[in-house]
DNA sequence: GAGATAATTGGCAGAATATATCTTTTTAAT
DNA sequence: ATTAAAAAGATATATTCTGCCAATTATCTC
């Protein structure tokens, strides 16, 4: 996608920050906040679009209204590090609705860490004994819960470098 | 906001579906892809924004095109657990645009974990030495540095309970 | 099950918005 | 200063949004 990095001026800063908190922003208010008129605004946004800075646009669900009471944070350990390992484990996790996060990680006696949504503790015993704890190569698993979320999704700071 | 739980049908379901995946979607294709006339279905997505279901909508950015070339995990000990540590270093945490996700676990020796966004080492440890260490109370700090990133954002399942 | 009531859908019209094209202005370079 | 390139602004058309009303569907009561 980003066939040349795209220098970003001011208003392409000024849009980002916008739109990472007003999604679905019309193009006519957008313009005017950042003080352009739509036509160019309109590209810009299309740009950003189009060299992958902008990669998608995201309505944020309450997951408690749904049901999923209970995040919980869940470190996993593999018995080998190697490529196929990993891959299987990738593949398996994928088909796992309630992990909405899965990043491999340094710094813990884990390789990753899992964010997980489940209804209630019934549902996570299932999930971690049933599910996860069966694909092959999971040697350790350590959860945490998240007690509160004090903020989640903040936006990406926009600044120059 | 959430005056009365609201019952949800397919249709509504089907709505947050989508919306968390195109977020910019417009109505009438939304309600073409539901299979209802675009007024019903507007009505809908007013009323689930209305009830908090949808929290607000968001463009995400591609941190790295924007310099943040690293993510690291920081899971944060306090010294004391009463509320007024808590309330203080939440304040400081939120002034720090890097900080892109703030929570309060269990299950770790750590009681906050921290998502955090620099754009490389030198900029990590000025954050963490400079600023973070800084704040009252906090008596340990433990780095995970996020290698990769499986997958994150990923779509609240919305099937029934 | 019939009838009444409430809730929800669909259609339509006017307003607002998006989008493509063209012109003007600004910027940068020689 | 002149030219070329890039970006902004204006305008017209097409699309979309949004509020209102009639028609349909679902629900409840007896």
């Amino acid at each position: 996608m980003p066939v040349t990095p795209l220098a970003l001026d001011r208003f392409d800063r000024h849009i980002l920050d916008i739109v990472q908190q007003e999604g679905r922003i019309s193009n006519q208010e957008l313009a005017d906040r950042i003080g352009l008129s739509p036509s160019p605004c309109l590209r810009r946004v299309r740009a950003l679009e189009e060299h992958g800075l902008i990669l998608q646009y995201r309505a944020e669900v309450d997951a408690r209204q749904l049901g999923y009471q209970l995040m919980a944070l869940l470190h996993i350990s593999m018995d080998q590090h190697t490529p196929e390992r990993f891959d299987n484990f990738e593949r398996h996790i994928r088909e796992i609705p309630n992990v909405i996060e899965c990043l491999i990680i340094t710094g813990q006696a884990a390789d990753f860490q899992l964010k997980i949504l489940v209804r209630d503790m019934d549902d996570y015993q299932h999930l971690l004994l049933h599910v996860i704890n069966r694909i092959e190569g999971v040697t350790g698993a350590h959860t945490s819960f998240v007690l509160r979320r004090v903020f989640e999704h903040r936006p990406v700071p926009t600044e120059r470098p």
